[in-house]
DNA sequence: CCGCACCTCTCATCCATTGAGAAGGTGTTC
DNA sequence: GAACACCTTCTCAATGGATGAGAGGTGCGG
């Protein structure tokens, strides 16, 4: 018996706060009610340290705890970061223009932004009989191979184009596009007819369309799309769309949102 | 000289991270980009204490800072809150019954849960030309005042009502109710005619229709409403409300949300 | 009844956290 | 342009809250 006896911390040099937001990372939309044993397993963290988080967090509101003791992200959490999030201005200014581009078309009608080098969705309208569609409202997509990334790629910064295409690009139809050249050609185009129409490269049958919404200075600050089905009546939506992104546009705060990523 | 000599930390006998969720609660609807230093007025820390936490809580991604120092919340914490939010389910359950409503009916469209003892928005739908609304997504109203909160009310917990009913409510216009026997009379009046319709309470020029959302099992989970102007044709929404609530109820999971008050 | 998994509490140790103050920056006033 | 007001961040020594192991309780399945 030396040094085992007892140890009562192994200097790990990280901040409490730290091991909290691990806590809060561990959430993900595959398991939106963890236990404690599975949230501490994921974040790393000892299981009697995640169990006092948990419980600190849950006394403050941010997270919540069903009967059967699993852990759920609280209400107050949403109310706090839905309250005063950057995304809100962007939301409530192309709420509307969403409706009325969705009573159009129909299917899906979505609004995303770029974050770090995945989308980012931020609001979703789908009809029950749409076709399929893997967006989700807070969800993310790789650039590649969404409508909404290729464009927020094509307006996005250089050097974010470079990092992209200087990765593999994951396959997910045998339309996806996975080369660098070949993306090169597609972003070229994109800036040229100002639209990205993607056939099929998510799913064989839905055609993404997305353009940019661009706010006062002309930066493009987000990407609105629709998904609909992979056949020759798609591109009709084009006109739709690209009237609704002027809209949003002139809705949207002078100073506009330009969150740059973390 | 005294014990000032230096007094490094005093015993505050609080948890760090309850500083941090201090620091996240002192973000306001009315403020939402705040300073440092305001950020530590309002949670009452320390100045330095509240540029640190929002420096980790920066680094996590969770908070975003502007170029002019100025704190928001971070996209990252709004994609954390929605993805696995307990209200997920009823928004998403909701969101094409509300779209029909407002397609009908224009002016406001609003889903609400009870949270405490006042009325929370999840979810709102605006027509540009629409009469004033107070509410706004991820806002509170006290139960008293709106219609959404009188339908919480009136199918909520007895005690619940109780306790409203004990306490002062504040009056918004010559019609709010504010005593605790017209609020007895208006909830059984609700409660036999399954809807309640408040002309001119919050708003002179508005009136607030509402009428409850239940799950699987009965009980009431969320409120349903609409805000149109004060006039003789505001009791037409009625049926299209209640029709669209029944349709949100049978979309919604077996086993609904019923998020208990923190 | 036993084994297994989960959750929470206690404990002794100690390192991350703390408030005051200083330093540096920025914008405004006179 | 100097003085001022205000904000933000860094350093510092002291310490109190956070830590991991383990015990104890609970619940489930065989």
């Amino acid at each position: 018996m030396r040094d085992t006896a007892v140890v009562p911390r192994a200097a790990t040099g990280e901040s409490s706060l730290a091991r909290a937001v691990r806590v809060l990372e561990a959430f993900t939309p595959e398991e939106p009610e963890p236990t404690v044993s599975e949230l501490a397993r994921r974040s790393g963290l000892h299981v009697a340290t995640a169990s006092r988080i948990v419980g600190q967090l849950t006394a403050h509101g941010l997270l919540g705890r069903g009967e059967d003791r699993r852990v759920r992200i609280g209400v107050r959490m949403w109310e706090l970061a839905s309250r005063a999030s950057p995304t809100r201005s962007l939301r409530d200014a192309a709420m509307p223009y969403l409706e009325d581009l969705h009573a159009v078309v129909g299917h899906h009608v979505q609004l995303a932004v770029l974050q770090g080098e995945e989308v980012l969705f931020l609001e979703r309208l789908s009809a029950r009989d749409a076709v399929v569609n893997y967006s989700r409202v807070a969800g993310r997509l790789p650039l590649h191979i969404s409508s909404s990334g290729v464009v927020l790629l094509a307006y996005g910064p250089p050097e974010l184009g470079d990092r992209v295409l200087a990765r593999p690009m994951e396959r997910r139809t045998p339309a996806t596009i996975t080369t660098p050249e070949r993306m090169r050609a597609v972003l070229e185009q994109v800036r040229r007819q100002g639209y990205a129409l993607l056939a099929g490269h998510v799913h064989e049958n839905a055609t993404g369309i997305a353009v940019p919404v661009r706010n006062g200075l002309g930066d493009v600050v987000a990407a609105l799309s629709v998904i609909v089905p992979n056949d020759e009546r798609a591109a009709a939506a084009v006109p739709a769309l690209l009237a609704a992104a002027r809209g949003v546009s002139r809705s949207l705060p002078p100073r506009g949102p330009a969150d740059q990523p973390a």
